[in-house]
DNA sequence: TTGCTCCTCACGTCACGTGAGGTGGC
DNA sequence: TTGCTCCTCACGTCACGTGAGGTGGC
Protein backbone atom coordinates (compact mmCIF):
# COMPACT_ATOMS: atom_id res chain seq x y z
CA UNK A 1 0.00 0.00 0.00
CA UNK A 2 2.96 2.31 0.60
CA UNK A 3 4.87 1.48 -2.40
CA UNK A 4 5.38 3.86 -4.94
CA UNK A 5 6.77 4.03 -8.79
CA UNK A 6 9.94 5.04 -9.52
CA UNK A 7 8.67 8.60 -10.70
CA UNK A 8 7.01 9.36 -7.53
CA UNK A 9 9.96 8.41 -5.17
CA UNK A 10 12.33 10.60 -7.66
CA UNK A 11 9.42 13.59 -6.95
CA UNK A 12 9.39 13.28 -3.44
CA UNK A 13 12.85 12.93 -2.54
CA UNK A 14 14.13 15.45 -5.42
CA UNK A 15 16.41 12.75 -6.78
CA UNK A 16 16.57 12.05 -10.36
CA UNK A 17 16.15 7.87 -12.11
CA UNK A 18 19.54 7.73 -13.17
CA UNK A 19 20.91 8.22 -9.61
CA UNK A 20 18.57 6.02 -8.47
CA UNK A 21 19.83 3.57 -10.86
CA UNK A 22 23.29 4.31 -9.50
CA UNK A 23 22.18 3.55 -6.05
CA UNK A 24 20.95 -0.17 -6.98
CA UNK A 25 24.08 -0.32 -9.24
CA UNK A 26 25.88 -0.14 -6.35
CA UNK A 27 23.73 -2.31 -4.08
CA UNK A 28 22.42 0.38 -1.29
CA UNK A 29 18.73 -0.37 -2.29
CA UNK A 30 16.75 -2.05 -4.59
CA UNK A 31 12.80 -2.37 -5.91
CA UNK A 32 10.41 -3.96 -3.88
CA UNK A 33 8.41 -5.07 -6.58
CA UNK A 34 6.39 -4.02 -9.61
CA UNK A 35 2.91 -2.79 -10.67
CA UNK A 36 0.67 -4.79 -13.28
CA UNK A 37 2.55 -2.38 -15.68
CA UNK A 38 6.10 -3.48 -14.90
CA UNK A 39 6.57 -0.44 -13.44
CA UNK A 40 9.37 -0.23 -10.41
CA UNK A 41 7.91 -0.14 -7.35
CA UNK A 42 9.55 0.96 -3.84
CA UNK A 43 8.83 0.25 0.09
CA UNK A 44 8.44 2.63 2.69
CA UNK A 45 11.64 1.06 4.29
CA UNK A 46 13.13 1.60 0.49
CA UNK A 47 12.23 4.53 0.14
CA UNK A 48 13.72 5.65 3.22
CA UNK A 49 16.93 4.27 2.24
CA UNK A 50 16.77 6.16 -0.80
CA UNK A 51 16.01 9.10 1.33
CA UNK A 52 19.37 8.45 3.52
CA UNK A 53 21.92 8.18 1.25
CA UNK A 54 20.37 11.34 -0.54
CA UNK A 55 20.69 12.45 2.56
CA UNK A 56 24.88 11.11 2.88
CA UNK A 57 25.48 12.59 -0.29
CA UNK A 58 25.02 15.89 0.84
CA UNK A 59 26.95 15.48 3.72
CA UNK A 60 29.80 14.98 1.13
CA UNK A 61 30.00 10.94 1.64
CA UNK A 62 30.85 9.35 -1.65
CA UNK A 63 28.54 5.94 -2.43
CA UNK A 64 31.81 3.80 -1.02
CA UNK A 65 31.52 6.03 2.15
CA UNK A 66 27.97 5.44 2.34
CA UNK A 67 27.77 1.69 2.08
CA UNK A 68 30.26 1.36 4.61
CA UNK A 69 27.96 3.63 7.15
CA UNK A 70 24.91 2.04 6.09
CA UNK A 71 26.37 -1.39 7.92
CA UNK A 72 28.48 0.23 10.67
CA UNK A 73 27.36 0.05 14.47
CA UNK A 74 26.23 3.33 15.73
CA UNK A 75 29.75 4.54 17.31
CA UNK A 76 31.61 3.68 14.08
CA UNK A 77 28.90 5.64 12.20
CA UNK A 78 29.16 8.22 14.75
CA UNK A 79 33.29 8.85 14.23
CA UNK A 80 32.80 8.62 11.00
CA UNK A 81 29.89 11.61 11.05
CA UNK A 82 32.29 13.57 13.59
CA UNK A 83 35.12 13.24 10.91
CA UNK A 84 32.68 14.32 7.84
CA UNK A 85 32.17 17.53 10.12
CA UNK A 86 35.27 18.58 10.89
CA UNK A 87 35.50 18.19 6.95
CA UNK A 88 32.65 20.26 6.11
CA UNK A 89 33.88 22.92 8.46
CA UNK A 90 37.02 22.97 6.23
CA UNK A 91 35.52 23.25 3.26
CA UNK A 92 33.15 26.05 4.44
CA UNK A 93 36.56 28.25 5.50
CA UNK A 94 38.50 27.66 2.00
CA UNK A 95 34.95 28.52 0.41
CA UNK A 96 34.59 31.65 2.76
CA UNK A 97 38.40 32.39 1.71
CA UNK A 98 37.15 32.18 -2.61
CA UNK A 99 34.91 34.72 -1.91
CA UNK A 100 36.62 36.63 -0.28
CA UNK A 101 39.81 36.53 -2.66
CA UNK A 102 36.94 36.91 -5.50
CA UNK A 103 35.65 40.33 -3.77
CA UNK A 104 39.37 41.50 -3.79
CA UNK A 105 39.37 40.30 -7.62
CA UNK A 106 35.84 42.62 -8.15
CA UNK B 1 66.20 32.02 -17.90
CA UNK B 2 62.96 31.72 -15.81
CA UNK B 3 61.72 28.43 -16.93
CA UNK B 4 60.99 25.94 -15.09
CA UNK B 5 60.91 22.01 -15.74
CA UNK B 6 56.61 20.62 -15.05
CA UNK B 7 57.94 19.20 -11.72
CA UNK B 8 59.12 22.61 -10.59
CA UNK B 9 55.87 24.53 -11.33
CA UNK B 10 53.70 20.78 -10.19
CA UNK B 11 56.05 21.76 -6.94
CA UNK B 12 55.79 25.37 -7.13
CA UNK B 13 51.89 26.04 -7.44
CA UNK B 14 51.17 22.64 -5.74
CA UNK B 15 49.29 20.94 -8.51
CA UNK B 16 49.57 17.55 -10.39
CA UNK B 17 51.35 16.52 -13.74
CA UNK B 18 48.35 15.13 -14.40
CA UNK B 19 45.95 18.06 -13.72
CA UNK B 20 48.59 20.27 -16.25
CA UNK B 21 48.24 17.81 -19.04
CA UNK B 22 44.77 18.03 -18.88
CA UNK B 23 44.90 22.21 -18.73
CA UNK B 24 46.89 21.39 -22.13
CA UNK B 25 44.94 19.02 -23.25
CA UNK B 26 41.79 21.57 -23.19
CA UNK B 27 44.13 24.31 -24.56
CA UNK B 28 44.19 26.56 -22.00
CA UNK B 29 48.44 26.18 -21.00
CA UNK B 30 50.75 24.67 -23.31
CA UNK B 31 54.50 24.22 -22.41
CA UNK B 32 56.95 26.89 -23.64
CA UNK B 33 60.13 24.64 -24.37
CA UNK B 34 62.54 21.65 -23.67
CA UNK B 35 65.53 21.20 -21.91
CA UNK B 36 68.77 19.21 -23.50
CA UNK B 37 67.49 16.43 -21.99
CA UNK B 38 63.44 16.58 -23.50
CA UNK B 39 61.85 18.06 -20.10
CA UNK B 40 59.10 20.04 -20.53
CA UNK B 41 59.45 23.77 -19.69
CA UNK B 42 57.13 26.68 -18.86
CA UNK B 43 58.16 30.30 -18.84
CA UNK B 44 56.84 32.94 -16.50
CA UNK B 45 53.75 33.72 -18.33
CA UNK B 46 52.86 29.99 -18.59
CA UNK B 47 53.10 29.96 -15.29
CA UNK B 48 51.07 32.27 -14.49
CA UNK B 49 48.47 30.85 -16.54
CA UNK B 50 48.62 27.73 -14.45
CA UNK B 51 48.39 29.56 -11.15
CA UNK B 52 45.82 31.22 -12.75
CA UNK B 53 43.38 28.47 -13.77
CA UNK B 54 44.17 26.77 -10.23
CA UNK B 55 43.21 30.23 -8.31
CA UNK B 56 39.56 29.73 -10.70
CA UNK B 57 39.24 25.47 -10.04
CA UNK B 58 39.22 27.03 -6.48
CA UNK B 59 36.64 29.57 -7.02
CA UNK B 60 34.03 26.34 -8.18
CA UNK B 61 34.80 26.95 -11.91
CA UNK B 62 34.87 24.58 -14.50
CA UNK B 63 37.64 24.27 -17.32
CA UNK B 64 35.24 25.34 -19.77
CA UNK B 65 33.69 28.42 -17.79
CA UNK B 66 37.65 28.96 -16.91
CA UNK B 67 38.35 29.05 -20.95
CA UNK B 68 35.85 31.48 -21.42
CA UNK B 69 36.86 33.42 -18.72
CA UNK B 70 40.31 34.12 -19.94
CA UNK B 71 39.14 35.11 -23.17
CA UNK B 72 36.33 37.59 -22.07
CA UNK B 73 36.42 41.32 -21.60
CA UNK B 74 37.30 42.42 -17.80
CA UNK B 75 33.25 43.26 -17.58
CA UNK B 76 32.13 40.16 -18.42
CA UNK B 77 34.82 38.72 -16.23
CA UNK B 78 33.42 40.43 -13.79
CA UNK B 79 30.11 39.49 -14.46
CA UNK B 80 31.11 35.50 -14.15
CA UNK B 81 33.00 36.46 -10.86
CA UNK B 82 30.10 38.05 -9.32
CA UNK B 83 27.74 35.04 -10.10
CA UNK B 84 29.84 32.48 -9.27
CA UNK B 85 30.74 34.40 -5.59
CA UNK B 86 26.97 34.29 -5.21
CA UNK B 87 27.25 30.17 -5.47
CA UNK B 88 29.83 29.89 -3.35
CA UNK B 89 27.86 31.81 -0.70
CA UNK B 90 24.77 29.29 -1.35
CA UNK B 91 27.22 26.41 -1.55
CA UNK B 92 28.24 27.68 2.13
CA UNK B 93 24.69 28.33 3.81
CA UNK B 94 24.20 24.69 2.31
CA UNK B 95 27.07 23.11 3.82
CA UNK B 96 26.40 24.91 7.42
CA UNK B 97 22.82 23.39 7.52
CA UNK B 98 24.51 19.80 6.12
CA UNK B 99 27.13 20.36 9.22
CA UNK B 100 23.94 21.44 11.72
CA UNK B 101 22.33 18.46 10.77
CA UNK B 102 25.51 15.85 11.44
CA UNK B 103 25.23 17.69 14.93
CA UNK B 104 21.67 16.88 15.70
CA UNK B 105 22.42 13.05 14.09
CA UNK B 106 25.09 12.72 16.65
C1' DT C 1 -2.65 3.73 -35.31
C1' DT C 2 -0.41 7.40 -32.95
C1' DG C 3 1.34 9.14 -28.45
C1' DC C 4 3.05 8.82 -24.25
C1' DT C 5 5.32 6.69 -20.39
C1' DC C 6 8.17 3.49 -18.57
C1' DC C 7 11.80 -0.13 -18.98
C1' DT C 8 16.82 -1.67 -19.71
C1' DC C 9 21.14 -1.08 -21.50
C1' DA C 10 25.25 1.41 -22.60
C1' DC C 11 28.10 5.16 -24.18
C1' DG C 12 29.28 10.03 -22.71
C1' DT C 13 30.97 13.54 -19.31
C1' DC C 14 34.35 15.78 -16.09
C1' DA C 15 38.93 16.31 -14.27
C1' DC C 16 42.09 14.07 -13.39
C1' DG C 17 44.42 9.08 -11.14
C1' DT C 18 47.11 5.42 -12.28
C1' DG C 19 49.78 2.49 -14.49
C1' DA C 20 52.22 0.80 -19.07
C1' DG C 21 55.92 1.02 -22.11
C1' DG C 22 59.84 3.68 -23.82
C1' DT C 23 63.94 6.99 -23.54
C1' DG C 24 68.31 8.78 -21.64
C1' DG C 25 72.49 10.02 -18.68
C1' DC C 26 70.37 14.98 -14.80
C1' DT D 1 74.38 -2.82 -16.43
C1' DT D 2 71.20 -1.28 -13.05
C1' DG D 3 68.42 2.66 -11.30
C1' DC D 4 66.07 6.57 -11.58
C1' DT D 5 63.53 10.24 -13.77
C1' DC D 6 60.96 11.92 -17.26
C1' DC D 7 58.10 11.34 -21.48
C1' DT D 8 53.64 9.97 -23.97
C1' DC D 9 49.68 7.43 -24.36
C1' DA D 10 45.48 5.38 -22.76
C1' DC D 11 42.35 2.94 -19.74
C1' DG D 12 40.13 3.63 -15.07
C1' DT D 13 37.28 6.31 -11.69
C1' DC D 14 33.05 8.65 -9.84
C1' DA D 15 28.18 9.59 -10.02
C1' DC D 16 25.35 10.18 -12.71
C1' DG D 17 23.51 12.54 -17.83
C1' DT D 18 21.71 11.39 -22.01
C1' DG D 19 20.01 9.12 -25.56
C1' DA D 20 18.79 4.40 -28.04
C1' DG D 21 15.71 0.78 -28.73
C1' DG D 22 11.80 -1.84 -26.98
C1' DT D 23 7.22 -2.60 -24.42
C1' DG D 24 2.35 -1.66 -23.28
C1' DG D 25 -2.46 0.40 -22.62
C1' DC D 26 -1.95 4.05 -17.10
Amino acid sequence: MNELTLKEVCGKYGVSRRAVQGYEQAKLVSFTGRNKYGYLLYNQEAQERICMIKRYQEFGFTINEIRFLIDSEPEEKRKMLVKQRDKLKEEIIRLEQAVSMIGEMI
